[in-house]
DNA sequence: TTCGCAAGTGAGAATGGTTCTCACTGTACA
DNA sequence: TGTACAGTGAGAACCATTCTCACTTGCGAA
């Protein structure tokens, strides 16, 4: 359950992150700024704060539970830490997000910063193009 | 000449145009803010509006005479498109920048496009870590 | 050269995503 | 159950960036 996941990592189980939790859970968008969220809570009834949903947001993201990515051109999202590390790539017409994982790329980034001497703790990695004519929506027409 | 450099990108060679490129050029930081801009300009005597200085950046940028880069925690900076293509690792302690470039990424990056129907067009590599003991200014006390 | 005018500029207002404030509320724990 | 204190909501504040608009400037045509 939610719950156990909030008290896992310290973090009181209040009526607002149970629900900004499921929703990040069950929405069909795995990738979401916070006033979707905020959105798609009132219109289904919830009535929470704007500034609740950024202070949950923060909150989780600090737990570990979600993580924070910012696409060029568009405002941050967010989306449920579950599974496996991966990166984005981004379709510049229709904003349709892709995931991937490359080991590779990942290990050669450990390289690179230990190279230069740093401990590595984090990366950013999106790539940007234009999804194939077929699958594109903003293509046809 | 930097009114060459404007006139080849078909901007005119205005005051305020001709002032940032060579601040660009010149200044010792390689990335820099459009508020950092901004200020050095104005110490230095020269009375340039800072939506001015945002345009122009925009401008220069469309016209690949720059780039731009968004590290997290941080406004954007811009730097010179000079030499080769390469990404950034940053300090997160100290906010030190360095850049690499790694063929087997950029390799990789074409191919992970590709396999997912894409066509590439860009990409931002950001990693993200503590620079060494002795070189990071934030360590020392 | 001089002219005309489209393009550029600067000051300040507006924008918009995110954070802060503060009085009120709810959770957790004894 | 009571209480202390973290959490919440509404709206104000923030702040990087963009927009507005009256004025200026670069530059091709004459
Ligand atoms: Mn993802
Ligand atoms: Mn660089
Ligand atoms: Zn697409
Ligand atoms: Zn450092």
């Amino acid at each position: 359950m939610e719950s156990e996941e909030l008290r896992n990592v310290g973090l009181k189980v209040t009526t607002p992150r149970l629900k900004i939790l499921s929703l990040l859970e069950s929405a069909k968008a795995k990738h979401m700024t916070a006033e979707t969220i905020y959105r798609q809570l009132s219109e289904s009834g919830e009535v929470i704060g704007l500034a609740t949903v950024y202070r949950a947001l923060a909150q989780f993201e600090a737990a570990g539970l979600i993580t924070r990515h910012q696409f060029e051109g568009g405002q941050t999202v967010f989306e449920l830490e579950r599974g496996p590390h991966h990166d984005h790539i981004v379709c510049v017409r229709c904003g349709r997000v892709e995931e991937f994982y490359d080991k590779v790329i990942e290990d050669r980034q450990r390289e690179i910063a230990e190279k230069l001497g740093f401990t590595l703790s984090d990366h950013a990695l999106t790539l940007y193009g234009e999804c194939s004519g077929g699958a594109c929506p903003a293509k046809n027409g």
